[in-house]
DNA sequence: ACAAATTGTAAGTGTACACTTACAAATCGA
DNA sequence: TCGATTTGTAAGTGTACACTTACAATTTGT
């Protein structure tokens, strides 16, 4: 049956997505990953383009997953959820394909469902951060100075750090020290007014 | 002659692979664009990757001519420099192309030529950066915090904020309002230590 | 057990693309 | 002015790709 199919083929597809890119991922190379021809995938989406919507979403669902458990973990919510996230995004950083895909999808994203579809997973992704910053500030219950960025606008900021993350992991621009650096004094940076509580004059 | 033509051309093939990303920027649509026939590219670049690194350098160069003129136009160095540069980001971000072409790049990253040609560009715009932030920090001249970021890393982080921001002008996530705070307010936060000075207790 | 729907295999089809060839028109160097 | 080099135009070529068709092998419902 179709569904099951589905189950087991889609993870191939997404994966190959987020290896090759969409123009490299040929049906052909979709088909081989999975061990089945390709009108076997055409069976199961009309289009290589519907097969890249559904990766997309496979991957963000599969991303999310990965960040509830983490969250349901480490007792509740907090500052320590937090830095848990953060300290695996420093670590498996890119393992699920995610910001392969949005790179892909990028250079796609003249086409009007794909951008949709980007956007979408996007802003959830962005409304995931802001809530977990929203609940550290609201935890270390300091209140805020002036012209300090909404968690909104921070979230925002944190979903840059880790595109730079990302790119690094693409081209080898730093490093995986200073990219833990960036998940940790960055982040803490924009998260936090008082990241900077220890003002030591040397 | 040839290099009076490339002079013609490549800013118009640059422009290419911006509006249309390397695999859609099809050969025919590129001569087209520049108003000569395949072959007369082919003459000026022995391949279709070639015209693309080709491309990157010039982007590259653009760019940064820009921002020269801009330090150079607002006396010397400094504070004021950095915020015009900032502000014209923020206004005209993305109208070179620069960040259009490196996520073209980024989905080609597989080659190494291009991987290599992303790589030079993306770090000497890193040191730019990195060289403004020490000049800003400098003449404030307070003692950084502890674990505050290193500028070095701090031009990383900037740079993640110019990402999400084009993502935005791709997206459209969220719009020129707070893509304007994110290259003031984050930006200012990451760069000088005392952002938060006026802290008001509402 | 047997018709009907589903799954697997293999071979196409049309097209879009990177890149080439052939050759006429113009330009240039002497 | 004339041979040689450069420039412009037009038409290919081979191939890789998204997507299809035909049909045999299984599975399924009754």
């Amino acid at each position: 049956m179709a569904s099951g199919d589905v189950k087991r083929i889609l993870p191939l597809i997404a994966q190959g997505f987020a290896d090759l890119g969409y123009r490299r991922a040929t049906t052909a190379a979709l088909a081989e990953r999975c061990g089945v021809r390709e009108n076997v995938l055409y069976r199961l989406w009309p289009s290589k383009k519907e097969m890249f919507l559904a990766a997309i979403d496979f991957i963000w669902q599969s991303s999310m997953e990965i960040w509830q458990e983490i969250l349901s973990k480490s007792g509740a919510t907090g500052d320590e959820a937090a830095r848990l996230i953060l300290e695996y995004e420093a670590k498996h950083h890119g393992e699920t394909g995610l910001y392969k895909v949005i790179f892909a999808g990028l250079t796609e994203a003249h086409d009007a469902q794909i951008a949709g579809a980007l956007r979408k997973m996007y802003r959830s992704f962005h409304t995931f951060i802001a809530e977990q910053v929203e609940v550290i500030r609201r935890e270390t219950s300091k209140t805020l100075p002036a012209k300090f960025p909404t968690s909104d606008l921070t979230a925002w900021g944190l979903l840059g750090i880790s595109m730079v993350a990302n790119m690094d992991m693409e081209l080898k621009l730093f490093g995986a020290r200073e990219r833990g650096l960036l998940f940790t004094q960055i982040a803490q940076l924009l998260i936090v007014p008082n990241a900077q509580r220890d003002s030591k004059s040397d």
